[in-house]
DNA sequence: TAAGATTATGTGAACGCTAACATACTATTC
DNA sequence: GAATAGTATGTTAGCGTTCACATAATCTTA
């Protein structure tokens, strides 16, 4: 059995008394400190690395009062975006010299939320990043956090935080936008669930589109989930209003869609066009390849962390930041061949 | 423009001030001793509460030796696997009273792990879990990490410490036997990458089903990557060796391979059966269906982080613990109708 | 009700570091 | 070569906790 040894760390008066400096000179050197001799300087990082010598965090915070950590609050990690985001966004810190630390919370609960934000206080962070799509964790990260700064991840109207976002309006536009210029009238878009903030920007990025073009929107309510994807179009009456297209609010909704209409033997992109949203690994490999707006969440990873680094340096920074998806033209989008009402 | 404000927490000696007791009494209200009147410990909390005082986590661990984290040292976190085993990790931590603290490293760069490491053990972190495929960061961390416990996932052979994983031997022994089951004779395999500990017990499976059959195993070499299948599947010769089923090292190989097939013509089930493994959330979905090895890795998550905790508080625990996959059957695998041998 | 046992609270020091100041060395100037 | 200005180093205190111990208050029991 192993068991737990207590192994005394080296401190800094260890590495001051071999390397026969006081400890002051060896916080200089960690801090690389100017004037100092190269020589004392040489001496003090050799006897570090004779010792294994780390710097201790929890003193370094205790004095400086600054952690040099960033939290992350973020719900829903399982899905695909919030993964790579924090790790765009760890690497980001990394570079800047701070650490970031996430909880996960269930946006359901107000519980959960409460204590993921609890703990993330309690660690003293000195920044923090709220990847959320629901309203009631915001206002609780508002009452709780006043002393530090805090980035809003695609939670629009934060009046007096720095926020981060999707152009969601802009993508779905676009998306939708595709489907008209190929001919499209009779266009269904099957929507993400309305609670999330990403959500409602799509429907209206969508039906501005439409009514540009003097079509006629119609939004079918929905979640994230593949599942239900497959649910709504399962049983989907395509015939009766002419529906020759389905803008999905993400790729997950297209990917049940696609599924549900090849079982039922309905011809993607001939006889219904498909459009996604968010451009998933796997979304060149479905059957057919799926036109979709691909989201460079890493780069809204980087562009939030930015944020917050910046303004603990004191730099000055944009309030508002936003990044803009691009449309990616695969095979499950074709020219409407049969227009209706020729 | 925000700019940083320095609100000065409230400390120990503000509550105690404010409840009328000493310092140390507050102390033992945070840290629920016994032996404290219901009335006093009344009064602390309410002081809290009135000033909004959260616990020093620096001024703990300086004085603890103990910073209550958990570092988890993880590659390729854009992988499925990962973003949702870390998750389940950190809920682990949570309900223990940890935090989990993670860096992302390049498995390819020797400094980066270095980095990702030096990083950990500057938090203090009081365990360390190891997500990586790769040896050679097994090899830094035994180095730098010597007074605090580590599990290493998917690392086999760790003598020294403890570790986690999933029984990819047993995962693609099923995987195989499936399609042995099903009358296959001539089953390829389609190998992960073998720099990744978990690719070579999976093709060690494979090829103990097909001797075991009197079957001959033929290995053809990959990696993780959509990509990578369908390249491979393109220009795959499946007549001159007759195959007729091909056993993917994972989802994301299995679904390229699906995708060159599909475009070739070639038929799945009825031409050629296809297993994965991973069983990630689109696999029911793919045309057609994906049977494969559902690994629980949140499962292999907890089981992890839970012997990290189990350690610290002084319990006994197994040294190596190993997480079985299932295998899912759906419909890209099927009987073999006109066997060649006969 | 005096003595001991138990429960409840208080006091000082220490954890490892950095900030602020003090002092010792070296280089410059007149 | 004495006065001045850097440059390089040392000394002391304090960050907010917990720990180990000391003391005060209360409860037993003969």
């Amino acid at each position: 059995m192993l068991v737990p040894e207590t192994v005394k760390l080296p401190n800094i008066y260890d590495v001051a008394r071999l390397a026969s400096v006081s400890h002051q000179t060896v916080s200089r050197v960690i801090n690389q400190s100017s004037s100092l001799k190269a020589e004392t300087r040489e001496r003090v990082l050799n006897a570090m690395k004779e010792l294994g010598y780390v710097p201790n965090a929890a003193a370094r915070a205790l004095v400086t009062a600054k952690s040099k950590i960033i939290g992350i609050l973020i719900t829903d990690i399982v899905y695909h975006g919030p993964a790579g985001m924090m790790h765009s966004m760890e690497t980001e810190a990394l570079n800047a010299g701070y650490m970031a630390i996430s909880a996960s919370v269930d946006p359901q609960s107000l519980e959960s939320i409460n204590r993921g934000v609890e703990y993330l206080r309690r660690m003293g962070i000195d920044g923090l990043v709220v990847i959320t799509p629901q309203s009631n964790s915001v206002t609780i990260v508002e009452k709780l956090i006043t002393n530090i700064p805090v980035v809003y991840i695609d939670s629009p109207n934060q009046p007096k935080s720095l926020s981060a976002s999707l152009d969601n309006f802009e993508g779905a536009r676009k998306g939708t936008q595709h489907l008209i210029d190929l001919g499209h009238k009779n266009i269904l878009h099957v929507a993400g669930p309305t609670e999330w903030f990403d959500a409602e920007p799509r429907i209206r990025g969508y039906e501005f589109a439409m009514n540009t073009a003097g079509l006629q929107p119609r939004v079918l309510a929905g979640d994230w989930n593949i599942e239900t994807g497959y649910r709504l179009a399962k049983d989907l009456d395509l015939d009766s209003d002419g529906i020759t297209a389905v803008f999905a609010a993400n790729d997950n909704l297209a990917l049940g869609i696609m599924h549900a209409f090849r079982e039922r033997g309905i011809s993607i992109p001939g006889r219904v066009s498909i459009v996604g949203f968010d451009d998933v690994p796997e979304a060149p490999y479905f059957a057919p390849p799926l036109t979709t707006l691909k989201t460079d969440l890493a780069e809204l990873g980087r562009v939030s962390m930015g944020l917050i680094l910046g303004f603990l340096k004191g730099e000055p920074v944009e309030r508002v930041n936003v990044v803009e998806p691009e449309l990616v033209i695969r095979e499950s989008t074709a020219q409407l061949l049969i227009s209706k009402k020729q």
